[in-house]
DNA sequence: GACAGCGTACTCGGATAGTACCTGTCCGAGTGTGGTCGG
DNA sequence: CCGACCACACTCGGACAGGTACTATCCGAGTACGCTGTC
C-alpha cells in the first residue's frame, strides 16, 4: 500500500502557490518546472485539486493556477482526499459473510465487523491529525522558503 | 491508495485461530473453505505471516497453521506490517530539492521537509491506534462469533 | 509384536498470468490576452 | 483614435501506453502421519 506520489507533488505547489500568491496565476509550464516535474501529469493532478474546490484554474493567456481559499482554510486532509479520490486505506469486504464459518449465523452480521471497526477507528486517527495541519502552517515551517520562492520566481519570469 | 484485501483476510484468520486454539493446527484447505477464499493465494499471504513470526506452520498430515503467540500479543498493527512490508503510507521523494525552486537555497534542505512532518505524524498516529489493539481484543468482540466457529468446525471436520 | 516401506495430506518456494491502478504522454477543443489592421 | 480580427498562451477533457503492485494459479520439493507388509 503506497500513497500517490502525486499527493506530495500536490502538497508542495499548494504551499508554493501560497507563497506567491500576489504573483497572479502561475501556470503550469512554471510549475512543473519549478519542481522539475513532468509537466502534463502533474496538470492532471491539479485538475483533480480544482475538481475538490482547493485551486482555482484561469483559462487563456496570463492564465494558470491559484488558491481558491486563503491556505489558513486548506487542510492537508483535503488536498491527500482531493487526490486520492477513494481515500478508503481499509474497506471491509464482509469477508466474514462468505463460507462455512458464516453459515448458522444469527443477527451477529447486523453489527459491523469489529476488524472493520479497528481499521476504521486507526483511519479516523490519521485523518484526524491530517486534517488539524493547513497550508499556512506549511508555509510557516520553512520562512526562508517564503523569500527564495519570490526571488526564484522574479528570475524566472524574466 | 488502497490497503490490500489480504490484511482483512489475515486478521480474520488470525481470530478464527486463536477460537479454534485447541483444535490443534488447522490446514489451509479448511481455512480457505470458511471464508470462501482462493486457497493458494491466501496460503501465500499466511506464509508472510510466519515470517513474520505471527503464525505458525506445521507440515505433514494433520499440518496446518496456528498462531505463533497468544493473541493478547499479537497487535493489528503486526499484522497489517506483516502483510504490507513496505508500510510507508507516504514516502517523500525530497520534491523540494529539485528544479528552478531549489536553486539558491541555504542550509534549509538539513531540515527535514515540513510536508514530510505532518505525513509521518499522521502515520504514526494511525499505527499507535492499530497498535493498540490486539487479535484478542477482535475475538472478546463477537462471544457469539467463537462458539459458531467451534460449531461449525466440528461440522466441518466430520 | 516390531520395524521398514509406502501412500497420503500437508507446507514451502519459485514461476507464471491476469488485472487494476499509477504514471506519463499526446491530441483536439475551448477561452482569454494582447497585438494588428482597417476604418 | 476605435473597433474588428487574429495569433498566442493558456486550461480542459479524453484517449492511449508503459510500469508496478496486487490477485491468482500451478508445479516440484520437502515433511510428518498412518497404514501395510514382512520378519
Amino acid at each position: 500500500m503506497r500513497m500517490s506520489e502525486g499527493v506530495e507533488w500536490g502538497l508542495h505547489c499548494c504551499v508554493l502557490l501560497g507563497w506567491l500568491d500576489d504573483q497572479a496565476p502561475v501556470s503550469i509550464r512554471r510549475l512543473a518546472a519549478w519542481f522539475e516535474l513532468p509537466q502534463e501529469y502533474l496538470k492532471k493532478r491539479l485538475q483533480a485539486l480544482s475538481r475538490a474546490g482547493i485551486l482555482t484554474s484561469s483559462p487563456g493567456a496570463r492564465g494558470g493556477w491559484s488558491l481558491a481559499r486563503p491556505p489558513e482554510r486548506i487542510t492537508t486532509m483535503e488536498v491527500v482526499a482531493a487526490l486520492e479520490d477513494g481515500l478508503d486505506l481499509f474497506s471491509c469486504t464482509e469477508v466474514r459473510q462468505h463460507g462455512v464459518g458464516s453459515e448458522g449465523a444469527g443477527s451477529e452480521f447486523a453489527r459491523p465487523c469489529g476488524i472493520s471497526a479497528v481499521m476504521r477507528r486507526a483511519e479516523l486517527a490519521w485523518r484526524r491529525e491530517l486534517a488539524a495541519h493547513t497550508i499556512a502552517d506549511l508555509m510557516a515551517r520553512s520562512p526562508e522558503g517564503a523569500e527564495r520562492a519570490r526571488r526564484n520566481y522574479q528570475r524566472m519570469a524574466s
